[in-house]
RNA sequence: GGGUGUGUAGCUCAGUGGUAUGAGCACUACGUUGACAUCGUAGGGGUCGCUGGUUCGAUCCCAGCCACACCCACCA
């Protein structure tokens, strides 16, 4: 028995613990038929689920259990990262409040205590996504930091550098002075601030009159300047080309020299050039062969090359421009618009800082990856992603991936004692090369850097699946079928994945890669726990159910989007299963079970075959939908044929012969109910796996899980039963309309009359007839003998008149206003199959089924204009 | 500066070279008819951003413009 109420706090969790415990998510590695996988996007191990894991993981959800229903090996592969520097903050920030630092604990306490607090929390997000019902298969749970990945990280890390595609290079890197620890390009957002630019002048040397004018933003970076750049097209200063300037304070010659660097028109037109605090001037620093001087420590103080050592660059600037007013050289300060890099984790301004680090030679691995994505090989959904993808992948720039962190893969690499490099991938192996190479034992000292977290994440789609061992998954689920994330991450994630596939494995690491938007709050605005304006799907599901935000995430999902949260919509889907427990009810009530030999063929109603074709249509659209990953367009087919189609029209159209005295029709219309709400059951299922799983169980004794039920494949649909039953809906909206329109007391039995019913109409009339009078609320409908009387009010409806009489009862100013209404939209309509019609260009050109649907249309509606005409002339006058 | 996307009903958005049978929510009127008030029935509401072009026909294709959003680059 069904529980009056839908409420599924009381099944959901109860029907993940059943198919989790009896192992439903674990592929039947012995099962013959194609594979289908999916690496999940691993989350933030401390993390805790957010909209957008409720998107993308329901996506994800939805395509496994769908390609699980049509009878695949299916593995959706579960893990989550280590995530480097944002754990190594958590964890951090903890200690902070007990006053301890990361260095009083030393690295490998340190290490110890992340791990510790792992533990504790990393359970979390997991533990949620089953909340929702994501259905992983847990037992294959990975982390980036597993033995078994790690050993992939140092078996692709050496691989790498033997190919000489990793290497280590003193260069100018962005630093973060917070972590202190250098950063990829794609670890720096650039915000717009209003700044300021300052105007100041070095003196020429030997001369105490002659200056050369600078702008700069940053006026502490002068003590590291190695000289001054000026177009050689510049006319106004090109004199002082081969000059020297004298850096005030410090009183250091620095050459002029000619570079197209400095732009004639921008600021002074002369550049101050410090190279080792500017990419550009790096750049100009190279071609010159200027010195590189650096004026940073790690953490973003001045150093001993400056007259400023151990001040922040702020409280530097301020004392520089002091000391430059002082000296008689400051012009001028103004405002000046600018975008300064941040560090995405650690919100402090990135420097540029001359240091050594290790590079992935990106632009090298990024070729195969573009082609194969020119090629087809792997495909983004939506297509137009492709563009994105290229745009960066060939403007690549060397990765950085060396870290100065403690939490992370430490980089497979030792030095000998005169700094020779031994990459191996484990200690052993580098001693032996190392001891071969010196001919005696010698000490070794390991490189404490770690990698870019992004580094593990790249081999995912491998790594999990248990490369560099030759596994059975790796063999079965390699390459992955579709990867499913967010636009954000495409260069962090997507791009690092082809690139590192590519590279090791020859294959794409999958074969789609589905890039869905952002979940942005009710009015489009992104989600930000500064804004307070997240929403938390725990909470959401707590009150609505997993499956209506499920349903709500599959049903907003268009290609290419953002997902605007509403919560009315949520409760909207809730709705819509309580809509559908309800349906559910209504065929335990009426003993609408299955029988064993039920066979679809046998059907004699109208309304049971015009219900199954019905449910076939739905299925196709669901099944062509989400094979082309159109989401909504699949989750509206399958929600307008429940409510619309199913509960609206069906469940009523059978009442009558529920509870009428036929017992044959009544048995057929039982087994038919239970069929339909099976097959909705299946489809819907992908989308809100709880409530039908529970009403699968309950509405039935079944020898197999709805998680494993096959797919209705769907045949040919016989469109005449279709055209007689909307015949009919049709008839009963159309009276429906008119008892409204006419204000009839709901309560009132009335008497309707056809006219002009053609041979197919009248079958249908005979046949209907019942279903009619009983929706439409009439004690009887027939066709009308003799001639249309004076309280009739008419309305048409396809070829036929619907009449209703209406002595005494009927408001005549309203029918006379409602049927002008009528005839003016019939005209505006007629007014555009004429301009069409007569246009000879059109009957011409257009093709000949589009001229002749218009032709029929023009005269139908001329038809009915009579129609509405004469009505309006026999009440003219009551 | 380079690029991408979006502008359709009050709101949030689908969709389409042939009268916009648009969806959900909101709104109005009526309603408790033996699944469901977490409901039902009926209804109001749109110059499909603007201007040109292609076409027999454009909301849809093309160009330009306006507005908004996002990405990339840029600390003189």
């Amino acid at each position: 028995m069904l529980e009056k109420n839908y409420n599924p706090k009381d099944f959901e969790e109860k029907i993940y613990s059943d198919w989790e415990q009896s192992g439903d998510f674990i592929p039947d590695m012995s099962k013959n038929s194609e594979a289908y996988s999916v690496v999940i996007p691993p989350p933030n191990v401390t993390g805790v689920l957010h909209m957008g894991h409720a998107l993308d993981d329901t996506l994800q959800d939805i395509l496994i259990r769908y390609n699980r229903m049509l009878g695949k090996k299916v593995l959706w592969q579960p893990g989550t990262d280590h995530a480097g520097i944002a754990t190594q903050m958590v964890v951090e920030r903890n200690l902070a409040k007990e006053g301890i630092s990361r260095h009083d604990l030393g690295r490998d306490k340190f290490i110890e205590t992340v791990w510790k607090w792992r533990e504790q929390s990393g359970g979390t997000i997991c533990k949620q996504l089953r909340r929702l019902g994501a259905s992983c298969d847990w037992s294959r749970e990975r982390f980036t930091m597993d033995e078994g990945l790690s050993r992939a990280v140092r078996k692709i890390f050496v691989s790498l550098y033997k190919d000489g595609l990793i290497y280590k290079a003193k260069k100018l890197v962005n630093w973060d002075s917070k972590f202190m620890t250098a950063v990829s390009d794609l670890e720096v957002v650039q915000k717009e601030t209003l700044g300021k630019m300052y105007y100041y002048k070095y003196p020429i040397e030997g001369s105490t009159n002659e200056f050369v004018h600078i702008a700069t933003t940053r006026p502490e970076t002068m003590f590291g300047d190695t000289a001054v750049a000026i177009s050689k097209d510049n006319e106004k200063l090109k004199h002082l080309i081969g000059k020297n300037a004298v850096l005030p304070i410090i009183n250091r010659p620095i050459p002029i020299i000619a570079d197209d660097h400095a732009d004639p028109e921008k600021g002074t037109g002369a550049v101050k050039i410090t190279p080792a605090h500017d990419f550009n001037d790096f750049e100009v620093g190279k071609r010159h062969n200027l010195p590189l001087i650096n004026i940073l420590n790690e953490d973003a103080t001045l150093n001993e090359n400056t007259p400023f050592a151990g001040v922040d660059t702020q409280t530097a600037r301020k004392m520089t421009i002091a000391k430059l007013e002082e000296l008689g050289l400051m012009e001028k300060i103004e405002d000046h618009p600018m975008v300064i890099p941040y560090g995405d984790r650690s919100g402090v301004v990135i420097e540029p800082l001359m240091t050594d680090q290790w590079f992935v030679d990106a632009p090298v691995l990024a070729k195969e990856a573009i082609r194969v994505v020119e090629d087809g090989e792997m495909e983004f959904v939506p297509k137009s992603y492709e563009k994105t993808y290229f745009e960066w992948m060939r403007n690549i720039q060397p990765w950085c991936i060396s870290r100065q962190l403690w939490w992370g893969h430490q980089m497979p690499i030792w030095y000998g004692p005169d700094g020779k490099i031994f990459c191996e991938e484990n200690e052993t192996e580098a001693q032996a090369e190392a001891d071969k190479h010196y001919g005696q034992k010698v000490e070794l000292t390991r490189e404490t850097d770690v990698l870019d977290t992004w580094f593990s994440s790249g081999l995912w789609a491998f790594s999990t699946l248990g490369w560099p061992d030759n596994t059975e998954h790796l063999q079965t689920f390699y390459p992955t079928s579709v990867l499913v994330t967010g636009f954000d991450i495409i260069f962090f994630w997507v791009a690092r994945m082809m690139m590192m596939s590519m590279y090791m494995m020859k294959k794409v690491p999958f074969r789609k890669a589905y890039i869905h938007g952002l979940v942005r709050d009710e009015k489009g605005q992104k989600m930000s726990k500064s804004k307070g304006n997240t929403v938390d799907p725990m909470e959401t599901i707590e009150k609505y159910g997993a499956d209506a935000l499920r349903f709500f995430m599959a049903a907003m999902e268009t290609q290419g989007r953002d997902v605007n949260m509403s919560e009315a919509r949520i409760a909207g889907y809730r709705n819509f299963a309580t809509k559908l427990w309800n349906a559910a009810r209504f065929g335990e009530m009426n003993n609408c079970t299955l029988h064993p030999e039920f066979n679809p063929q046998d059907i004699k109603l109208s309304v049971n075959k015009w219900i199954m074709a019905k449910a076939d249509i739905a299925t196709k659209e669901v099944t062509d939908n989400l094979n082309s990953y159109r989401f909504s367009d699949a989750a509206n087919a399958v929600y307008q044929f429940i409510w619309g189609t199913f509960c609206d029209w069906y469940i009523e159209l059978i009442k009558p012969v529920l509870y009428g005295a036929d017992e044959e029709a009544k048995a057929e219309t039982r087994a038919t109910f239970a069929w339909v709400l099976d097959r909705i059951l299946v489809i819907l299922h992908p989308f809100m796996p709880f409530i039908t799983t529970e009403l699968w169980n309950n509405t039935a004794k079944r020898d197999i899980k709805l998680i494993h039920f096959a797919w209705p494949q769907v045949k040919e649909v016989d469109i005449q039963v279709m055209s007689d039953i909307d015949w009919a809906i049709d008839l009963i909206s159309v009276i429906r309309s008119l008892r409204a329109e006419m204000n009839l007391p709901a309560g009132a039995r009335l008497n309707v009359f056809l006219k002009d019913v053609n041979l197919q109409s009248q079958q249908n009339l005979k046949e209907f007839k019942t279903i009619v009078c009983s929706l439409a609320r009439l004690d009887n409908l027939d066709i009308l003998q003799g001639e249309i009387t004076s309280d009739m009010v008419q309305s048409v409806f396809r070829e036929t008149s619907v009449l209703l009489p209406l002595k005494g009862v009927v408001d005549f100013a309203a029918e006379r206003e409602r049927l002008n209404k009528e005839l003016e939209s019939l005209n505006k309509n007629l007014e555009g199959y004429a301009r069409k019609l007569d246009n000879p260009s059109f009957v011409e050109r257009a093709p000949q089924a589009v001229v002749e649907e218009e032709k029929r249309r023009q005269a139908e509606a001329l038809e009915n204009k009579s129609k509405v005409e004469s009505a309006l002339a026999r009440i003219a006058n009551l």
